[in-house]
DNA sequence: CGTTAACATGAAGGACGGTTCCGCTTTGAT
DNA sequence: ATCAAAGCGGAACCGTCCTTCATGTTAACG
């Protein structure tokens, strides 16, 4: 077995990378997940066949910024932990922060609201989440200000219906995922 | 203006109608409401200028498909008016009895969950539902068991959610709508 | 500089799915 | 039985997108 010598990436591929991650991002939030290749490609000013160098498939670049999402809302949540207020009020808080992030962004509605192939990366992202609702939710229960029978589950199950709420309001349905969102939240609490 | 002397519609192609019909019910509730016209024509043992002499555009087809699913859900919600029993009670059981039927057919999750075209026909199904849920909601309040502040619209917008979630559930998604609809309505009560 | 491997390009390829079209068949009225 | 209108079939058409590939360009290293 030879040690491979790897020349390092050159500088302009690797600039090339930033900016179609940066185009796509856009593409993605103005366009949702079916924004067209093209299109992305065209707003990196670089040609299709550069993106695919970079990404062996379309689907490769919504994974890669599903997982930057997920680190983000990870971020956001566990950030909160640090907060020694109402048990409640800090959960609350987090959700709308996350939920307001998200709403403005066709791609983040349609991924936190499901989308097959990038859910089923079992991410970084997605598992720090996971581990940072589990204790808001620990820490909520304890304190009795939340239903003792929520779980994890529940709050991805109702992030997955607000995801479409929101894109359907964003598509021109007559909703407000601001209602939906006070109302299951109020679902969650204690009475 | 003369009378134009229509000649009725003949007898085979009434029954291509309705086998059609019940094709594309059967197509949509297994794989959505992007089944395949050419899969739809199969199943109803018709080729596919057939379904485009009865159908202008798939679209027809599915709005066709909405309004009878808004007819049924109509009946369904109307029929609980007539139930003498509590009024969250009531109201509550008839949420869960549409439900149950939509989570076993991936177009009525979809069509539910806001599917553009669907959605916008202000159709007859559609207005009946409307005012029946109001009636719901009406009573519900009066007896002070529905939060005061909640309008047809949150029920849409619950709903939407909810046709998402069970749709993403049927996909493999690890959610419950059993779930989701428990905490939904919770978050609707009086507390 | 010169060399070379990495990189960029975008037109062409290919798959998919809705829609059209025209020749053939069936119905129903005379 | 005959005929015209209505209906039927399904191959071909067309638009849309993702992906590939052959060709030209550029960064990095000696």
């Amino acid at each position: 077995m030879s040690t491979i010598a790897h020349r390092p990436q050159r500088a302009d591929a690797r600039r090339n990378r930033e900016k179609l991650v940066a185009a796509a991002a856009a593409a993605f939030a103005e366009s949702g997940l079916d924004a067209q290749v093209e299109d992305i490609a065209r707003r990196a000013h670089v040609g299709v066949g550069t993106l695919y160098r970079h990404f062996p498939t379309k689907e490769a670049l919504v994974v890669a910024l599903a997982e930057q999402h997920f680190e983000r809302i990870a971020d956001t949540v566990e950030a909160a932990l640090a907060d020694p207020g109402d048990e409640w009020d800090v959960f609350a808080a987090a959700i709308w922060r996350v939920a307001t992030a998200a709403a403005a962004d066709v791609a983040w509605c349609e991924i936190i609201g499901g989308h097959p192939s990038a859910v089923q990366a079992a991410s970084r992202g997605q598992q720090r989440l996971a581990s940072a609702v589990g204790t808001h939710i620990a820490r909520a229960q304890g304190a009795g200000v939340m239903r003792a029978d929520a779980t994890v589950e529940d709050i991805k199950t109702i992030m997955c219906g607000f995801g479409h709420v929101a894109a359907a309001q964003r598509a021109g349905a007559e909703l407000d995922w601001t209602r939906y969102l006070a109302i299951a939240l109020d679902g969650l609490r204690t009475r």
